[in-house]
DNA sequence: TTTATTTATCGTTACATTGCTATAAATAGA
DNA sequence: TCTATTTATAGCAATGTAACGATAAATAAA
């Protein structure tokens, strides 16, 4: 995000901004989108969906794990990647109360 | 966006990613929350608002013109901002269509 | 016409992101 | 124990983003 200073900003406003930015690849949103169709965990088997080489698929992993979008659980060898259920309505709202509080404005 | 391929995924995992990626910077979420709060145009003391030059948050607008989430009138000398009202629910749609599609899955 | 005001753009610097290969780390199985 | 499998991370190159000052462009006002 370049040289950003957050500290400018409200915890609200950098939250929500942190959100849109992990939604902010389309590789992460495939990646999402994967997990939501298959509803369940999957087992390492998103390289192979998409064109991408097994580090960055790992990574985009991260930083949708950091966003709190997604979990990972260990099994064995492999990690098994699901929907967050917990937070995932909640990163939802945090967007719906931005998009909710706009009214007609009496202007343009 | 890096060295990103958006040619690899699909025109709507790239809209959502771009409407997010707009979304992505407090400093944007704090132009279209003032937007939103006053319920107008505002025309040009945004910089006021902001801890940024006047350049930074025009580039800014620019951002949030560009994903459609704002739209500018030229008025004078100066320029009228507001959240356009043709396209903002239905970016709020496009953002809810992901997370609707989410059912509690069988696992982890 | 000249000047002031307002916004956009250019050019630059610093940093972040994306992607890869190579490799480490961890565990399962032979 | 040794090897295979799987995921994470380190290190690197290329590109994008964020911020600024300087300046151009456009119009209003003097």
């Amino acid at each position: 995000m370049g040289v950003t200073k957050i500290e400018n900003y409200s915890t609200e406003q950098n939250e929500l901004a942190d959100l849109a930015r992990a939604l902010g690849h389309p590789a992460r949103i495939a990646i999402l989108e994967h997990l939501l169709n298959i509803k369940s965990c999957i087992c390492g088997d998103l390289v192979a969906e998409l064109p991408l080489s097994q580090a960055t698929v790992s990574q985009h992993l991260k930083a949708l794990k950091e966003a709190k979008l997604i979990k990972g659980n260990i099994e064995g060898t492999s990690v098994c990647y699901c929907i967050d259920s917990e937070t995932w309505s909640q990163s939802q709202n945090l967007l719906n109360q931005l998009f909710d509080s706009f009214s007609d404005p009496n202007c343009c």
